[in-house]
RNA sequence: GCGUCCUUAGCUCAGUGGUAGAGCGCUUCAUUCACAUUGAAGAGGUCAUAGGUUCGAUCCCUAUAGGACGCACCA
């Protein structure tokens, strides 16, 4: 052996020696007779990626975690699949290409064209997905690439367009004009869960409509009051009672309003006055309000921001100044009874960071509160809503959330869900697939036959096609999930051997954007969970907790600790001190230290090696069988030794059925460095200078043995340098495929 | 407002109902020895605070303080 562990040189020649190999595809062990094809099925699905750079040290740690599990479980002869697979993040991928190109030519999407603008987009994500790819490979994940997938493919699309129509038909997903978050900056709606709230100062004011009106209103938006059609109140407010029902009308600002007077639980009584002006077309509790008093909708902000209200003062201006002017105005008016600095959330648009205008628009949403029929699977024929199927599906503990403790999260996260609008006005995506023509509307997998059909120019919600992602990696719709083909290989069979899949491994942080959307997507379309127990990790952060940003400039970057201290030590530090569910602060250091590991099991090996004796170098397979032999007769200390590995063994394989890897890890850590190298190996080390022959190879024998079984039990944390070490002691041999 | 998590060695964090652990850092010594990317020895901790349960609490319960975060509201 070499004195020095050659870590780059290694870590390739292995990535390579498994990729040649074939054995991350599980037809392939099969085919090779080393997975029995009615073996126990383990399948992960890779969270896949975003296609909008390269990957950080939070992807690192996904990988790290998820390569344990399954190479445990391939290790244990488990029919192991792990699907890889990339995220085209419509939104996220669309926005950084504009913001490049914005830079570098000056120019927009729209100068651009929407087929051009494509054609940059669809290079870019090309280009990411290429690195991706490559930096996956680099950390040793064992996934089989011959399966990968990605979200806007054109399997993914077909999967798309059926998941879409069926929930048509099903009356799951309807079109209906609403208030939804309107993101000027990004010029597109977005969904409840990609709104970021940032606290703010604002200025509250208290004033009247006009000199006439009975009830003073609160608001820290008097430009959006040229829409209120309502003043409400709570139903118990003695101060109110008397107007609630009666319909004035205003002169704001120089603009004619019509005001009813309505009671709603939803007014809070002591805020402000206790009476809030509805403006039904630029909020959304608002817009709820106006559909249960049907009220009138006022739209007087655009898309962009601006003013549309026919009013001298304040047409076509930016609403932040209108505000002023309004405000100017309602002074001059002597109108304003108070005005107060408060702190509030501003709901901002998570990419882009625009302000949500809220604004009324043709949209497309899926319905959570409606009951219909499923129509396939386990839950076939029952009558539910989807989000009681999503309750359900983890109340009942068919998916099991660990750690426990965001199971309450995610209940919560369902009652307060509204309607998800899906709908996007970006050009990234999946697009709608709705065509109409005139007041025909056809939706389906292809275009409908005939001229003059035009395809809805809207593109879907990202995490459309990502809740498919469970069982549209497996092949959905093309091929079915029950039936004969269970045990059957290769991949035409997928969905039958694997779905449910066994885990889904991802980031506490995506559990409502993804997670939920799964359960959702999958109870619904396919009757059945997606996965049976869900593991969250926490965030990677810097050493002092604080996010890893470029602004900040405290990113560690995944692919230079690999060439630095190898893709092993790399994973080891992000794994030992890691609790489940906890974000983990990383430091070089700490790597660095993980690297020292890999050495101390380098000069452990070499240190046995060098202490082969001759007789057994002969053949492999002599050495196996005197190796046994010594074992059987091993003296009180070696039987020790043994026993003390088996109950290690005990104990690692418990954590790791557990998902305490980083318990399991940091005993393996602990047992390799202070235990067999600094107490085993120090003691042998005499009997091997001195001893007999007789002694002298029957420690070795020990000590090889003790080896293997470490190299065994620590080839989920550190693959590479295990599998290498495997080779010299047992040539031949590959370890990711060795019996746990 | 509701809820969750955290508070343990100088720093970053694991962990446990019964003499406190890791990495890094620090001190001293060792080195033709598998490994200086090392070994040995050591310093350093009333495990946030106050009560309670218990034979026994760092761990379980309650409260308090500080910190992080999630959700809702935010007119």
């Amino acid at each position: 052996m070499e004195s020095r562990y050659d870590i780059n040189e290694v870590e390739a020649r292995i990535e390579k020696l498994w990729e040649d190999s074939g054995l991350f595809d599980p037809d392939v062990c099969i085919e090779k007779g080393i997975t029995d094809p009615h073996a126990e099925p383990f399948c992960v699905v890779l969270p896949p990626p975003n296609v909008t750079g390269t990957l950080h040290m939070g992807h690192a740690a996904m990988l790290a975690i998820e390569d344990i599990m399954v190479r445990y479980a391939r290790m244990q002869g488990k029919r192991t699949l792990w699907i890889p697979g990339t995220d085209h993040a419509a939104i996220a991928t669309q926005s950084k290409v504009e913001k490049d190109i914005l830079k570098k030519e000056g120019k927009n999407r729209h100068d651009l064209g929407r087929e051009e603008f494509l054609k940059r987009v669809r290079a870019f994500a090309q280009e990411s997905h290429d690195t991706i790819v490559r930096q996956t490979k680099r950390m040793g994940a064992s996934l089989d690439w011959s399966r990968e997938a990605y979200t806007l493919d054109k399997q993914r699309e077909v999967a798309v367009r059926t998941a879409f129509k069926k929930m048509y038909d099903m009356g799951l997903i309807y079109c209906g004009n609403r208030v939804v978050n309107w993101d000027p900056k990004g010029q597109t709606t977005i969904s409840d869960d990609e709104i970021v709230y940032e606290e703010r100062k604002a200025k509250l004011i208290t004033f009247r409509y006009d000199k006439n009106f009975p009830i003073a209103i609160s608001t820290t938006r008097v430009e959006t009051k040229f829409g209120d059609t309502a003043v409400a109140v709570h139903p118990n407010d003695p101060r109110y009672e008397e107007f609630v029902g009666r319909e004035y009308d205003a002169d704001f600002c120089g603009t004619k309003i019509h005001v009813k007077i309505i009671s709603d639980e939803a007014v809070e009584k002591d805020f402000g006055t206790g009476a809030l002006g509805v403006t039904p077309a630029h909020s959304i509790i608002d817009w709820e309000m106006a559909q249960r008093h049907d009220l009138p909708l006022k739209q007087i902000i655009d898309e962009h921001g601006k003013m549309t209200i026919k009013n001298e003062l304040v047409f076509g201006k930016k609403a932040a100044e209108a505000r002023e002017i309004v405000t100017e105005e309602l002074r001059k008016r002597g109108l304003i009874e108070k005005e107060e600095e408060i702190s509030q959330n501003v709901a901002t648009a998570e990419r882009t960071r625009g302000i949500i205008e809220p604004l009324p628009k043709l949209q497309w949403f899926i319905e959570v509160n409606r009951k219909f029929k499923v129509e396939n699977g386990r839950l076939k024929g029952q009558e539910k809503t989807l989000k009681e199927l999503m309750k359900s599906a983890v109340a009942d503990d068919n998916v099991k959330i660990l750690p426990e403790r965001f199971e309450r999260i995610y209940f919560n996260w369902i009652d307060n869900l509204r309607d998800w609008c899906i709908s996007r006005q970006i050009w990234f995506g999946h697009q709608i697939p709705v065509w109409t023509k005139g007041e025909e509307l056809y939706v389906g997998i292809e275009a409908p036959q005939g001229e003059g059909w035009i395809q809805d120019p809207d593109t879907l919600d990202t995490w459309f096609s990502s809740g498919l992602w469970p069982f549209s990696t497996l092949g959905w719709p093309h091929s079915a999930p029950d039936g004969a083909s269970r045990g059957k290989p290769g991949p035409e069979n997928d969905l039958a051997n694997y779905f449910p899949n066994s885990v889904l491994e991802t980031g506490y942080d995506i559990i409502f954007f993804w997670v939920a959307r799964m359960i959702l997507m999958s109870t619904c379309l396919m009757g059945e969970i997606p996965f049976r127990k869900v593991y969250l990790h926490g965030l990677v952060r810097d050493d002092k907790g604080r996010k890893m940003s470029k602004s900040l400039g405290n990113i560690i970057d995944p692919l230079t600790m690999a060439d630095k201290y190898g893709a092993d030590a790399t994973r080891l530090s992000l794994i030992i001190g890691a609790a489940p569910g906890n974000d983990v602060k990383l430091s070089e250091d700490r790597v660095r230290g993980y690297r020292n590991f890999s050495t101390k099991l380098w000069n452990i090996a070499r240190f046995i090696e060098m202490n082969k004796p001759a007789a057994s170098s002969v053949s492999p397979v002599d050495s196996v069988a005197l190796a046994e032999a010594r074992v059987r007769a091993s003296s009180e200390t070696h039987e020790k030794y043994l026993t003390d590995i088996a109950a290690l063994k005990q104990e690692i394989s418990g954590h790791l059925d557990n998902f305490e890897f980083h318990l399991a890890a940091d005993k393996l850590y602990h047992y390799v460095w202070h235990e067999f190298a600094d107490v085993i190996i120090e003691t042998e080390k005499e009997k091997l200078k001195s001893g007999t022959d007789e002694e002298k190879a029957e420690s070795y024998a020990v000590l090889e043995q003790l080896l293997l079984d470490s190299l065994k039990m620590l080839h989920p944390f550190v693959p590479f340098i295990t599998e290498e070490i495997y080779h010299i002691f047992r040539p031949g041999k590959m370890l990711m495929v060795e019996k746990w």
